[in-house]
DNA sequence: TATGGATTGGAATTATTATTTCATATTGCT
DNA sequence: AGCAATATGAAATAATAATTCCAATCCATA
């Protein structure tokens, strides 16, 4: 018998189960995984026991179900076989595998090079394409930031700077502008963890004396990026030839934060629609933080001992 | 016949086709995805043609070797299925389906939900594990914010609240503590587009004087999780007392300042010891505020046509 | 340019996996 | 409680896919 026979019978069956025309199904069957899980979370009330229990599963291990095989899948989902399949035809899909490829194709989207998507959101919000379009961007910006310094960093540089943070008696904080924001998110937490600390503010006019306070027994956390804020960068100085041990965060290797610095990160943060993310530079800034306070409190704990 | 023969008589074929010995083979197959990439590259010159079109072609499309059947992904490389199983063979593998595993252990892993990494990172980090694990930490939670973020955002809240701001004369800024630097952040952009803005500072104590000129032709942009500062509660009340629509970043409906807003966000941050991400509250104000921006431009450019 | 070995193509075979079927159990309703 | 409709389990079957086999081809070397 040829396959389409086949075929238009299995369909015939399953438009007499749910009632529906096949114009109608066609339209209800979600292409896309959110449109799905969706669904899915919509009719879980109505759904037969063992059938919500294979959804649930469903959603709970998205990344089982794109790869395993309808037996093994039931297995680990406690039912059988035919219940994964009458679970996909529930949701219109005429057979488990074709379930299985909105489950395999979430997978490849998700993966696909953050690079790429932001490309393609770029250019859709050059185009207009609504305020949702700007902020995936802005997501799509932060997680390439974050895939690319969690690559990146240096293990042995995140050691030293924890360390030389660790033995200063005050942390002072210096950044400006776009770098502020982590400033002043690092003060906030060395202060929770009760460490002493100094952000370096303008408003008040009163830098040049904060600066003048510090001493080698300090030291500095200094972020800043291109183009560089002319103070973030007269300040360091100041405080470098001062015998002050910095950290820098910054941008490449040209950064004149670099030349400052005993230990510096660079830090390559994705932009979108002109702003660049912070999302990788905050990650390494509470790595830091916390990082200190860790230490700190080994110290102590070995002094004691 | 029984499978355990057939499986022992394909090894001895492989052993000897490849005069190695069981022992040594096991130790050479590679596990993971890396390794294989680097034994591929490692032996290209040394390939037959078609063995060598098959290596370039699982380089370039890994995701198609993963999801893909043998004969999909031969006729995708121009080969024949048998060729893609001798490549395998080659390699060590016993066939192509334990090669495939290896690609889709590879999206799994990358995949792998971050929340369970989350997990595993916490433990690891509470067991001392050094700071790589603290950092590793923290970009986990950001990614999960950033997943969570954009999975619940509702468009329909963001397009509402981004016309509330883009009609107000004045947009000020309110957040403390934790928020501040989002705050922050979000001044300094609205100030890069030229958009009048106050940030409500806590600095000189003049914020009760500060608010008092807000009014209904302006807008608030209010942040604070829990736990809520009272002041900037106490602030959102007064303000939203005096008319001026609020625009609340929040971490539940629960939330006091759920109750002054106009427009607000839920935006759940993982937290990773003891500190919560910012990275999803940055997305979602960088949204807002690039897209206020976006929207003045198109109302100027109206008004002009 | 002949010859042996390696490589390749393509069909045949075998294994695996999805799907269907049907008997049985459960549920909801009068 | 009894009936019909619905849901479930388990095994049989159909479909699909991986693997093997063998003949044909290519390539290096004498």
């Amino acid at each position: 018998m040829p396959g389409q026979t086949e075929t238009s019978v299995r369909e015939t069956r399953i438009m007499l189960q749910t009632g529906l025309s096949r114009a109608t199904m066609d339209e209800q069957v979600p292409r896309d995984f959110e449109t799905l899980r969706a669904t899915i979370l919509d009719r879980r009330e109505s759904l037969p026991k063992r059938i919500a229990q294979i959804a649930a599963y469903a959603l709970d291990n998205p990344d089982d179900i794109a790869f395993g095989t309808a037996a093994s899948i039931a297995a680990s989902a406690g039912v059988q076989p035919s219940t994964l399949i009458r679970f996909a035809q529930q949701l219109g899909f005429d057979g488990f595998t074709s379930l299985q490829q909105v489950f395999r194709e979430r997978l490849r989207e998700r993966n696909s090079s953050y690079d790429e998507r932001l490309q393609a959101l770029r250019a859709k919000a050059e185009g207009g394409a609504g305020h949702r379009a700007i902020f995936d961007g802005f997501i799509a910006a932060a997680s390439t930031s974050l895939n690319d310094i969690s690559r990146t960093l240096d293990d042995a540089h995140l050691e030293e700077a924890i360390s030389l943070l660790a033995k200063a008696q005050t942390i002072y904080v210096l950044a400006k502008r776009r770098s502020y924001p982590v400033a002043t998110y690092i003060a906030y937490a060395l202060g929770k963890l009760k460490i002493r600390n100094q952000l370096i503010e303008s408003a008040a006019g009163l830098n040049a004396e904060m600066v003048g306070f510090a001493t080698p027994a300090d030291a500095v956390i200094a972020i800043s990026f291109s183009p560089y804020a002319p103070a973030t960068i007269e300040e360091a100085r100041t405080i470098s030839e001062q015998g002050v041990p910095i950290v820098a965060i910054t941008d490449s290797s040209f950064s004149p934060l670099a030349q400052f610095a005993r230990v510096w990160f660079e830090v390559a943060e994705a932009d979108f629609a002109g702003f660049r993310s912070l999302s990788a530079t905050m990650a390494l800034a509470m790595a830091l933080t916390v990082g200190v306070g860790e230490k700190r409190r080994d110290v102590g704990r070995k002094r004691k001992a």
